[in-house]
DNA sequence: GTTCTGACA
DNA sequence: TGTCAGGA
């Protein structure tokens, strides 16, 4: 239904409560939003304006966080960040929601293809942080 | 009072 | 990432 798109992609709240909903601190919601992992609305004041869809990126990226992925390794796992509506008229990104929701067992097969390819080559960013790393790295 | 951007002892 | 400045 796309009334319920609407609703989920409706910018409501400021970053105050966005930081309380996610635990977050409002330097990580902005430092994730320059890196395009969020794009939070803004009002005539240049304030930030969070939907629900918002919300729900964030703590979906917090998850990634805390199991030791960085920015590169969470622009790879999520979903490509919104192509922007020519058309200007109203966000169809309809199955935006689904389409990002990938399995833990998907993930892993990712992040593990990603350093048993090696990411030493020059370019190439190293998408673990810590923790997960060991899992995979040799022994 | 809250949020914003830029910057770094 | 935290935190401060200086302004809106």
């Amino acid at each position: 239904m796309a009334g319920d798109e609407i609703r989920r992609n409706m910018a409501l709240f400021p970053i105050g409560i966005v930081m309380k909903l996610t635990d977050l601190t409002a330097r990580q919601i902005r430092y994730y939003e320059q890196h395009e992992l969020i794009q939070p609305a803004r009002t005539a004041g240049n304030q930030r304006l969070f939907s629900f869809n918002d919300v729900e990126r964030l703590l979906e990226i917090k998850a990634l966080i805390e199991k030791g992925v960085n920015i590169a390794g969470i622009k790879q796992v999520m979903n490509p960040v919104g192509e922007s509506a020519d058309d200007g008229t109203i966000i169809n990104e309809l199955s935006e929601v689904k389409r990002r929701e990938l399995s833990e067992s998907q993930l892993h097969r990712m992040l593990k293809q990603q350093i048993m390819s090696g990411n030493k080559r020059p370019g190439q960013v190293s998408l673990i942080q810590g923790e997960l790393s060991r899992f995979y790295k040799n022994k």
